[in-house]
RNA sequence: GGGCACGUAGCUCAGUGGAAGAGCGCUUGACUCACAUUCAAGAAGUCGUAGGUUCAAUCCCUACCGUGCCCA
């Protein structure tokens, strides 16, 4: 393959595309027919149908992608099922404001043509956000893919409906509901949001009906007085324990009612006087039902006083309130007014403030499915990563209540109930009954409402696998291996994901959750559509390519810890990018000669080769093993560090003599001419060039086909390839060793050429002294790398013959260096540099010293540190001796 | 009120019971034949505060301060 094709800047726009519609047409996503592998099974947590991308999507699926194609590529039979969530409240909220923007309305529409828009809409539009995964990069199996409200998927979802109702499970009855006022629907407890508010305590004279006197309560929602039918006091308070049982009328409304005792009232608060409304607060609820109180309901579905509040009927509840207290305070029943901080509940979707109402809603009976869910986490049958949100996981449902599963929508999963109008027989069943089970009469009507989204995502693990059939996928892939989701939805989808998979296959739908955290902008604020401040990843992928936006978004990111997105770090990971290319660019252009499939003796590989095949198989191992522990963040830094700081900036500027052919110096020519070498070098270059793009593949799968096909290689494409598997024979510490003594001369030399302006193109003279012939002996076997990274002439001596002021000097751990500098030399300047070294190598020396002196440590600390200790102080001692000399020859001289 | 997380270089974040790390930014020098989306060199941190455990603490424990999140 000619190299003048390959530009010097990596272009992603040009390859992506390309390489995922090669991945897709030559089914390398799916997963094979054949069982004999292990398996390895995700389901992608379903975007919502007719939603866009976003950050949290990117993030999620490219955790994913990382963990499937590292699987694939181990030999794992490996599934990522692929899907979209039907997502009631959000489609049918945005199917009503395009409704509104046409002037028309659901009613309007009647509930047939309605949905048949939302079908439309989603026909149309449902394969947006499965296109914008392909973008991203995600390999999951499109063969797979589930939509929740799939005919067989909406049979599984009536399945579980009936099973949990004929064990009893499922039950209806009036409760007090949240109810979102514009949503027009119910929500469960977790989907109110509890945010603390700046309100207003007001504090109400409540009389007594037979005599002047008056009882004083406070209240935060004035508007409820309407609905009142009692006062409450704890029995323990003695300030009113002689008023239980008397009668107060009702202010404004006239209602006689009773003062009550009941152990809920907390006498702290307020007056200790709590009036009771047992059909707008779920305490007062609870109280009502223990006292036997009538239920008056004043706000309706829409948020306005019902005909029960009387003259403020149709008022809106913020306007009744203010007129409620006004009229209140006319009539002398207002004693004063506190600001308050107090929490009100908020619809989590469109930040309404909640209504709680009375309403005859569905529920699943909560306590019996969570048991099994408690047993299995705390038995380790599922493992959260990180392990702290088992605990979050564990104390919601510890502390569980029913769930309440109907809405008042249209889009969803009808509930598959039908009500007898003649005997009100209430029928369960998959699909309509022609006629009443009990009277035969054929007046029925099906329940309007339909299930809570999450009751269908709950399925998710195993109804997209086939259930409630038994199919071959559900045998061979349940339980899934690993969850992938982010930390906010722990309660709403995992969590019940796990207690239905309990109830209804037996068996845990997972057997790890991996949590991940928010993407942040650069603030640290949450990327939201009210703040605008969201980043769109398809246009990140169009500017700087999908790899480098998840390479950015899974480094610098530990398990489920928030991320902020920075553009700077977004232009580094394309930077690396670039960086890969680059040497790979090098690499593919130095093949001329190549000899596939041959490896050389060992005993042409040079120190250079020995070092990075070493840390080349130190880096699969510690990738490997970060990847099996979920530290995906880490495993991609690894591979960095390897890629830019080992194999670019160290092995290829070491071979680069080798493949070039010219001999650097003369006196080395075996070393440059001999076609083995080169060869050694290439074959070196390409099993550590390609290993390493393998390892990256999972991370950065665009970039790393592009170049491995353009690379000598087997196979049809990386993400077939084998994960690299460390073998420990080719670990080798002291060639590492070795070659750190080399790095650290060159890099000793480079820093005084920059300190003393030496010019880049000019060539100095490097005298090392050192009187260890192991290291005179590497360092003259290998000089010629010295030379060549230094730009310099290496003269190497047991021992200085001639001490000359005239030169800079350096002292690496094992040797001492002077590069001779006639008359560059700034005595002054060199003299301040050698003491701030001294300083430093001082206090160095005295700490490991003062610890050397004690006894404590001597006695008590482990042998090899102790050893350790002590090599670092003569090491210190030495160093400070030549800095010493260095300085005395210097100054004297002065 | 309860719980959890975080507090490390100017910024964003890794990390570890035995000599403080990266990226970006900053300073200096270089268009060196893979790459200026680059290379080389450098400056920069009482690892939130106070105690405790330990031979040894940035890391473990306790309290406190600050920030964020979750639950009630």
């Amino acid at each position: 393959m000619g190299h003048d094709n390959l530009p010097t800047t990596y272009e992603p726009q040009k390859v992506e595309g390309k390489w995922y519609r090669y991945w897709e047409e030559n089914k390398f996503f799916q997963a094979k027919k054949k069982r004999e592998q292990k398996p390895f099974c995700m389901v992608m947590p379903p975007p919502n149908v007719t939603g866009e991308l976003h950050m949290g999507h990117a993030l999620n699926n490219t955790l994913q992608d990382i963990l499937i194609r590292w699987r694939r590529m181990q030999g794992f039979n490996s599934l990522w099922v692929p899907g979209t969530d039907h997502a009631g409240i959000a489609t049918q909220a945005k199917m009503e404001e395009q409704l509104a923007e046409e002037g028309l309305s659901r009613d309007a529409l009647g509930r047939e043509e309605f949905l048949a828009r939302i079908w439309a809409w989603k026909e149309k539009y449902g394969g947006r956000i499965t296109g914008q995964l392909s973008r991203l990069g995600a390999s999951c199996d499109w063969q797979h893919e589930r939509f929740t409200m799939d005919t067989l998927y909406s049979e599984a979802v009536r399945e579980v409906f009936i099973r949990l109702y004929e064990q009893g499970l499922i039950y209806r009855d009036y409760y007090i509901i949240n109810w979102c006022p514009r949503c027009h629907t119910t929500i469960s407890d977790i989907e109110v949001e509890h945010k603390d508010i700046a309100g207003k305590l007001y504090y109400f004279k409540y009389p007594f009906k037979d005599n002047g006197g008056y009882l004083p309560i406070a209240t935060t929602r004035p508007e409820t007085i309407l609905g009142d039918v009692a006062v409450a006091v704890n029995p323990k308070d003695a300030r009113f324990r002689h008023l239980i049982g008397k009668t107060l009328i009702l202010p404004l409304v006239g209602r006689e009612m009773p003062v009550i005792a009941d152990d809920y009232v907390d006498p702290s608060f307020g007056t200790g006087a709590v009036k009771i409304t047992p059909a707008h607060d779920p305490n007062d609820f609870e109280v009502g039902k223990r006292h036997h109180l009538p239920q008056v309901q004043v706000i309706n579905t829409r948020a306005e006083m019902t005909e029960e509040a009387g003259v403020y009927q149709g008022l809106d509840r913020w306007a009744c309130r203010e007129k409620i207290v006004f009229d209140l305070k006319e009539h002398g029943y207002l004693i004063k007014t506190e600001d308050h901080q107090h929490a009100v509940g908020h619809c989590y979707r469109c930040q309404t403030v909640i209504e709680p109402m009375l309403s005859r809603q569905w529920f699943v009976c909560m306590k019996p499915l969570a048991q099994p869910a408690i047993k299995a986490v705390q038995e380790g049958q599922i493992r959260f990563i990180p392990e702290r949100f088992a605990k979050i996981y564990l104390n919601w449902l510890e502390n569980i209540r029913d769930w309440c599963i109907s809405r008042q929508l249209w889009w969803g999963h009808r509930i598959p109930v039908w009500y007898c109008r003649d005997c009100a027989e209430i029928i369960v069943s998959h699909q309509a009954p022609l006629k009443c089970s009990r009277c035969a009469g054929t007046n029925l009507d099906q329940d309007p409402d339909v299930l809570d989204t999450w009751f269908s995502s709950a399925l998710w693990p195993f109804a997209t696998l086939g259930w409630p059939q038994k199919t071959v996928d559900l045998a061979y892939y349940y339980p899934t291996s690993v969850l992938v989701t982010g930390r906010d939805i722990i309660f709403f989808w995992v969590a019940r994901m796990i207690f239905s998979g309990l109830a209804f296959m037996g068996d845990v739908p997972f057997q790890e959750v991996f949590i991940h955290g928010l993407v942040l902008d650069a603030q640290g604020r949450k990327m939201s559509k009210s703040l605008g401040n969201g980043i769109d990843p398809i246009e990140v992928i169009k500017s700087h390519g999908a790899d480098s936006l998840r390479f950015m978004l899974v480094t610098g990111n530990t398990p489920g810890n928030d991320l902020r997105f920075y553009f700077e770090r977004l232009e580094g990971a394309r930077n690396f990018a670039n960086k890969i290319w680059n040497a790979s660019r090098f690499v593919i252009m130095n093949l001329n000669g190549y000899q596939p499939g041959k490896s050389p003796s060992p005993d042409h590989f040079t120190l250079a080769d020995w070092w990075i095949l070493s840390r080349y198989h130190t880096v699969i191992k510690e990738v490997t093993g970060n990847l099996a522990a979920y530290e995906l963040g880490e495993a991609a830094r690894v591979l960095y560090e390897f890629i830019w700081n080992e194999l670019c900036d160290w092995y290829i500027e070491l071979a680069k003599p080798r493949l070039y052919g010219s001999a650097i110096d003369a006196g080395r020519e075996h070393l440059t001419k001999d076609i083995t070498d080169r060869q050694t070098a290439q074959y070196v270059l390409v099993e550590v060039l390609r290993g390493t793009l393998e390892m990256l593949h999972p991370f950065m799968p665009f970039i790393t086909e592009e170049i491995w096909q353009r690379l000598p290689h087997q196979g049809n494409t990386i993400m077939q390839a084998k994960w690299p598997v460390e073998n420990v024979k080719w670990i080798r510490p002291q060639a590492q060793a070795q070659v750190e003594v080399i790095m650290n001369v060159v890099k000793a030399i480079r820093h005084i050429r920059s300190e003393m302006h030496i010019p880049p193109g000019k060539k100095a003279e490097a005298i090392i002294i050192t009187p260890a012939d192991e290291v005179a002996t590497l360092l003259d076997r290998w000089s010629f790398y010295v030379e060549n990274l230094a730009q310099c002439q290496v003269k190497i001596y047991p021992e200085l013959a001639e001490k000359k002021t005239q030169a800079a000097h350096a002292v690496t751990r094992e040797v001492e260096i002077f590069v001779p500098l006639k008359g560059l030399i700034d005595l002054e300047k060199e003299t301040a540099r050698l003491y701030k070294e001294l300083t430093v190598l001082e206090k160095e020396l005295a700490r490991v010293q003062d610890k050397l002196k004690k006894d404590s440590f001597l006695t008590k600390a482990p042998t090899e540190i102790i050893a350790k200790e002590r090599a670092k102080e003569s090491e210190f001692l030495t160093k400070q001796a030549a800095v010493k000399e260095r300085l005395v020859l210097l100054e004297g001289k002065d």
